[in-house]
RNA sequence: GCGGGCAUGGUGGAAUAGGUAGACACAAGAGACUUAAAAUCUCUCGGGGGCAACCCUGUGCCGGUUCGAGUCCGGCUGCCCGCACCA
C-alpha cells in the first residue's frame, strides 16, 4: 500500500470535525412532525481537564446519539458545565487568581478536549451554569419557591464541614465524612435555607414504581434513602402537669409493653423534663454524647448508654408509671426524637432495659410458645399473638396494628402517621462561588425576596480571596449593604449562595432553550424535547443529583413550567474505570491521560476501546494492549477497504437473483451481521457485542476472494455495511472511508442501513443432535424439513447409533431449526 | 444487621426466551515473510486421555426441577455496592 493511503487518525480526525462543526452537522431545531429523541450525559465539573471516566460516558451517549439520527431521530444532544463548586474557590486562594478565571480557563480547555473526541454535540446549546445568564433563572425560582413556601429558612442543626468551611445536606455526608474532602463532619447549629422536598416525599416515593427504564437498584438506593415508614404518633402524658411526650412509632401493636421512655439526648425538652437532683448526672450525659464523633454514635456496637431524667410518664394504654430516659442510641432527626421503649419487642430496648434494670412485659406471644421476660435472653421482633394487651389479646399482631390505630384515634391519644427519613434539603453555603440568594433581611419587614426588576443578583467580581474567614461576600460591604425593597431603610443582603446541587437539578431543561431571554425556560421547546429519553452518568449520584432533579422537575411542574412528571424515562449507570484492580486516582498512580491517549492512537481507537472492553454498566478495566488491539482493527478495516476499492467502486448493480451459492453465503453473513449489530445498539446497549460482531465479520471478509461482477458488487454492500456500522463507534475514520467509498453525503447524514429479510434465510440448517443430553453429533439439513424426517435423520445418524445401539428410545425431543435430543434407557 | 448485585479459560468478556459453553479480543506458544527487527499473515490455545477418529471432564460449592441447567429453584461460600441503632 502507498504512504498516501496510510492510516493516519490525526489528519482526518481533525478534517472531519472541521466539518461537522462548520455544517453544524448536529445542531437541532424543534421540528413538531419527527420524531425527538433527548439524549443527555451528566455534564462535567470543569476541573482543568478531561479524565476516562468522562471519555468512557461521552463514548457510550456519542454512540446512542449517532444510531439514533441515523435511525431517523430528531436528537437534542446538548453538552454543558457544572461550574460553580469549591475547587475553583480553592484554586483561586492558592494562585491569587480569582475563581472566575480558573472556571473559563478550564471550560476551555476541556471544550478542545471533547471536540477532539469527536463527540456529536449540538455546541450552539452549550452553558456554564456560573453565567449570569443561567443563575439568574435559579435566583427567580427560588423567589417563586419562596413565595410558595417551598424555600424557606430555620435555625437547626446542620452538617458542617470545617475544611470546606461550609455546611453539607444530609445526601452529602458519606460516612460521617464530607463527600467533597472526606473530612469529618460535625453539628452545627445555623440559620439555614431549606428546599421543601419532604412536600413531594410521597410523589417521588411514588414514581420510583413507574420508572421501568431506571435501573432497579438505584430506585431501591431512592425508596430506602427516601424511607418511608407507616405507623402512629402516639402521646404519653406525664405524671405532673406539661405537655405530652409525643413518640413516633411503626408497633403500636407492642404499646401495651412501652415500661419506659427513651429520649434522644439533643430532645428540645431534655432538660425541662430533668429534675433538679438529677440535673447535673443528665447534663454531664448529654455532654458526653455530644463529644462522641458521629461514626462513632453510628457505630453497631456502641453500647447503649442513657440517663434517667428523674421524670414520669403514663402509658396510654395501661396507664402505668413510665421512667422517662434519655438514651444514646435515639436519633433526633428521626421521628419525634422520642421512642416508647417496648424491651420484650425490640432489641436496643431489651438491651436498655437489661442494663438498667427497666421492667419488661411480654404483649407478642409466638405461635405454640409462652415467653417469660425472666427467661428471655433477646427481644421478640416477629409477629405473633397479642396477649396483655386488654381487648387486643388474642389477635394477631400483624392485624392488629390497624385497629390499635383507629382505637388511639378514637381515645385522642394518637392518630396514624407516615414518617419519611428524608430531610429537607439544605441549600444554604457559605461559600463565594456560587448563585447568591435572592433575598433582603430588612429590620421593619423581615425577610424580604429580591424583586424581579432587581434580578438577577450578580455575583460581584471585585472580591478578595484570603482563605480565611469564610465567604468574602459577608464582608464586602458594597455586596450587602442595600436598601429594603418594600420600605427603603438600610437593609442587609443574604450573603450564602446555593449549594451547587441546584444549578444541576434543572440544567436539562435549560438545554431545551439555552438562550431564551423571557424565563428559565421557553415552554414550547421544552414541551417538545422533555422527558431525557436517555440519561447517562455514574451511580456516585443515584441519591443526590438523581434525587434533586426529580424534585426540581415536579417543583417546576406545580410552577407551570412544564408539563412532565419525571425528568429522565430511561436512566444507564456507567461502570468505573479500573487499572490495575483499582480505580483510576492519582494517588495511585494509574491513571490514563486522554490526551496522550488520542495523541498516540486517536480519538477513534480511544472510543473504540472503551465501548468494547465491557457492556456500559460494567467496570472497564483499561489495558493498553487492548487499546492496541483496537487501533489494528481499525487498520485492518481501512486497509480491507483500500485494497478492493478500485473494484469495488466499478461494481455493477447488486442483482441478488445472480448471485453464486458462495456470494449468497456471503451476502447473509453481512445481513445477519447487520442484524444483530442494529439489535445489539437499540435493545440492550452491548456495544461490546455489537463490534465484536462487526470483528467476526471482517475475519469473513479477509477470508473471501470473490472474483465474478457480481461478487464485487456483493463485496461493495459488505463493506459499506461494515463502515456504516462502524458509524456509531468510530464517527472519524468511517466518514473518511464512507467518502473514498465515493459517496458525497457524510455518513452522519445517511440513514442506517436495514438488512434484507430474505438475505438472511439460512438454506441450510445445523442440527445437533444429542443422546440423553450429551453432544453426540450434527446434522446439516435443509431449511425447510418437516420434524419427523429430522427425527429420522438423527436417529439414523451413524455416529449416534453408537451411542443407541442395543438401548430402547424412550423418547426423541425436537427444537425447531436447532436440536434433537434422543432418551435411551 | 438489612437490602441489592456478582462469581464462566492465563486476562477482558460472549452465550438475548432452559437447547452446541468459551463468540470477539488480549496475552502466550509455533510457523511464514525479512540479512535482522518492527509491521503483517497463518496455525495452536479450559483440564485430562489417545497416533488418530474421538472419549472423559469442566461455568465458586452442595442438592433439586427438567429429555436437557452457565441460565430456573433451595441451601452454602467468597467478593462488591448501598443503607445502617430509622423506633
Amino acid at each position: 500500500m502507498s504512504a498516501e493511503h496510510k492510516y493516519v487518525p490525526s489528519e482526518i480526525e481533525a478534517k472531519w470535525q472541521k466539518v461537522w462543526q462548520e455544517q453544524k452537522t448536529f445542531k437541532v431545531t424543534e421540528e413538531p412532525d419527527r420524531k425527538k429523541y433527548y439524549l443527555l450525559e451528566m455534564f462535567p465539573y470543569p476541573s482543568g481537564r478531561i479524565h476516562m471516566g468522562h471519555v468512557r460516558n461521552y463514548s457510550i451517549g456519542d454512540v446512542v446519539g449517532r444510531f439514533k439520527k441515523m435511525r431517523g431521530f430528531n436528537v437534542l444532544h446538548p453538552m454543558g458545565w457544572d461550574a460553580f463548586g469549591m475547587p475553583a474557590e480553592n484554586a483561586a486562594i492558592k494562585n491569587k487568581s480569582h475563581p472566575a478565571v480558573w472556571t473559563y480557563e478550564n471550560i476551555a480547555y476541556m471544550r478542545e478536549q471533547l471536540k477532539q473526541m469527536g463527540l456529536s454535540y449540538d455546541w450552539d446549546r452549550e452553558l456554564a451554569t456560573c453565567d449570569v445568564s443561567y443563575y439568574r433563572w435559579e435566583q427567580k425560582l427560588f423567589v417563586e419557591m419562596f413565595k410558595r413556601g417551598l424555600a424557606y429558612k430555620k435555625k437547626s442543626f446542620v452538617n458542617w464541614c470545617p475544611s470546606c468551611e461550609t455546611v453539607l445536606a444530609n445526601e452529602q455526608v458519606e460516612d460521617g465524612g464530607c463527600w467533597r474532602c472526606d473530612t469529618e463532619v460535625v453539628q452545627k447549629e445555623l440559620e439555614q435555607w431549606f428546599f421543601k422536598i419532604t412536600d413531594y416525599a410521597e410523589e417521588l416515593l411514588d414514581f420510583t414504581n413507574k420508572l421501568p427504564g431506571w435501573p432497579e437498584r438505584v430506585l431501591i438506593m431512592q425508596r430506602n434513602w427516601i424511607g418511608k415508614s407507616i405507623g402512629c404518633e402516639i402521646d404519653f402524658p406525664l405524671e405532673g402537669n406539661g405537655e405530652p411526650i409525643r413518640v413516633f412509632s411503626t408497633r403500636q401493636d407492642t404499646l401495651f409493653g412501652a415500661t419506659f421512655m427513651s429520649l434522644a439526648p439533643e430532645h428540645p425538652r431534655a432538660l425541662e423534663l430533668t429534675t433538679p437532683d438529677r440535673r447535673s448526672e443528665v447534663e454531664a450525659f448529654i455532654e458526653k454524647v455530644k463529644k462522641t464523633d458521629r461514626i462513632m454514635r453510628t457505630a453497631d456496637d456502641l453500647e447503649k448508654e442513657g440517663v434517667f431524667t428523674g421524670s414520669y410518664c403514663l402509658n396510654p394504654a395501661t396507664g402505668k408509671k413510665m421512667p422517662v430516659y434519655l438514651a444514646n442510641f435515639v436519633l433526633v432527626e428521626y421521628g419525634t426524637g422520642a421512642v416508647m421503649a417496648v424491651p420484650t419487642h425490640d432489641q436496643r430496648d431489651f438491651e436498655f432495659a437489661v442494663k438498667y434494670n427497666l421492667p419488661m412485659v411480654v404483649v407478642i406471644q409466638p405461635e405454640g410458645e409462652q415467653l417469660d421476660p425472666a427467661t428471655m435472653t433477646a427481644a421478640f421482633t416477629e409477629p405473633g399473638i397479642m396477649a396483655n394487651s386488654g381487648q387486643f389479646d388474642g389477635q394477631k399482631s400483624e392485624t392488629s396494628k390497624e385497629a390499635i390505630a383507629h382505637w388511639l384515634e378514637k381515645e385522642g391519644k394518637g392518630k396514624k402517621t407516615v414518617n419519611f427519613r428524608l430531610r429537607d434539603w439544605g441549600v444554604s453555603r457559605q461559600r463565594y462561588w456560587g448563585s447568591p440568594i435572592p433575598i433582603i433581611y430588612c429590620d421593619s419587614c423581615g425577610t424580604v425576596p429580591v424583586p424581579d426588576k432587581d434580578l438577577p443578583v450578580v455575583l460581584p467580581k471585585d472580591v478578595k480571596f484570603t482563605g480565611e474567614g469564610g465567604s468574602p461576600l459577608a464582608t464586602l460591604e458594597s455586596f450587602y449593604k442595600v436598601d429594603c425593597p418594600i420600605c427603603g431603610k438600610p437593609a442587609r443582603r443574604e450573603t450564602d449562595t446555593m449549594d451547587t446541587f441546584v444549578e444541576s437539578s434543572w440544567y436539562f431543561l435549560r438545554y431545551c432553550s439555552p438562550d431564551f431571554e423571557g424565563g428559565m425556560l421557553d415552554k414550547e421547546k421544552a414541551g417538545y424535547w422533555m422527558s431525557v429519553d436517555q440519561y447517562i452518568g455514574g451511580i456516585e449520584h443515584a441519591v443526590l443529583h438523581l434525587l434533586y432533579a426529580r424534585f426540581f422537575t415536579k417543583v417546576m411542574r406545580d410552577l407551570g413550567y412544564v408539563d412532565v412528571d419525571e425528568p429522565f424515562t430511561n436512566l444507564l449507570t456507567q461502570g468505573m474505570v479500573i487499572k490495575d484492580g483499582a480505580k483510576m486516582s492519582k494517588s495511585k498512580g494509574n491513571v490514563v491521560d486522554p490526551d496522550a491517549l488520542i495523541k498516540r492512537y486517536g480519538a477513534d481507537t480511544a472510543r473504540l476501546f472503551s465501548l468494547f472492553a465491557a457492556p456500559p454498566e460494567k467496570d472497564l478495566d483499561w489495558n493498553e494492549q487492548g487499546v492496541d488491539g483496537c487501533f489494528r482493527f481499525i487498520n485492518r478495516v481501512w486497509k480491507l477497504i483500500h485494497e478492493h476499492l478500485e473494484t469495488v467502486i466499478k461494481a455493477p448493480v447488486l442483482d441478488v437473483t445472480a448471485l453464486t451459492d458462495e456470494e449468497r453465503s456471503l451476502r447473509r453473513a453481512v445481513h445477519k451481521t447487520l442484524k444483530k449489530v442494529t439489535e445489539d445498539i437499540d435493545e440492550r446497549f452491548h456495544f461490546n457485542t455489537a463490534i465484536a460482531a462487526v470483528m467476526e465479520l471482517m475475519n469473513t471478509l479477509q477470508g473471501s476472494r470473490l472474483s465474478t461482477p457480481q461478487g464485487a458488487s456483493v463485496m461493495k454492500e459488505a463493506l459499506e455495511t461494515v463502515v456504516a456500522m462502524l458509524a456509531p463507534f468510530i464517527p472519524h475514520v468511517t466518514e473518511e472511508l464512507w467518502q473514498s467509498l465515493g459517496h458525497k453525503t457524510p455518513l452522519s447524514a445517511t440513514p442506517w442501513p436495514l438488512f434484507d429479510a430474505e438475505a438472511i434465510i439460512d438454506e441450510e440448517l445445523l442440527i445437533v443432535v444429542q443422546v440423553n443430553g450429551k453432544l453426540r453429533s450434527k446434522l446439516s439439513v435443509p431449511a425447510v424439513i418437516d420434524e419427523e424426517a429430522v427425527k429420522k435423520l438423527a436417529v439414523s445418524d451413524d455416529r449416534i447409533k453408537l451411542f443407541t445401539d442395543e438401548k430402547q428410545i424412550r423418547k426423541v425431543i425436537y427444537v425447531p431449526g436447532k436440536l434433537v435430543n434422543i432418551v435411551v434407557a
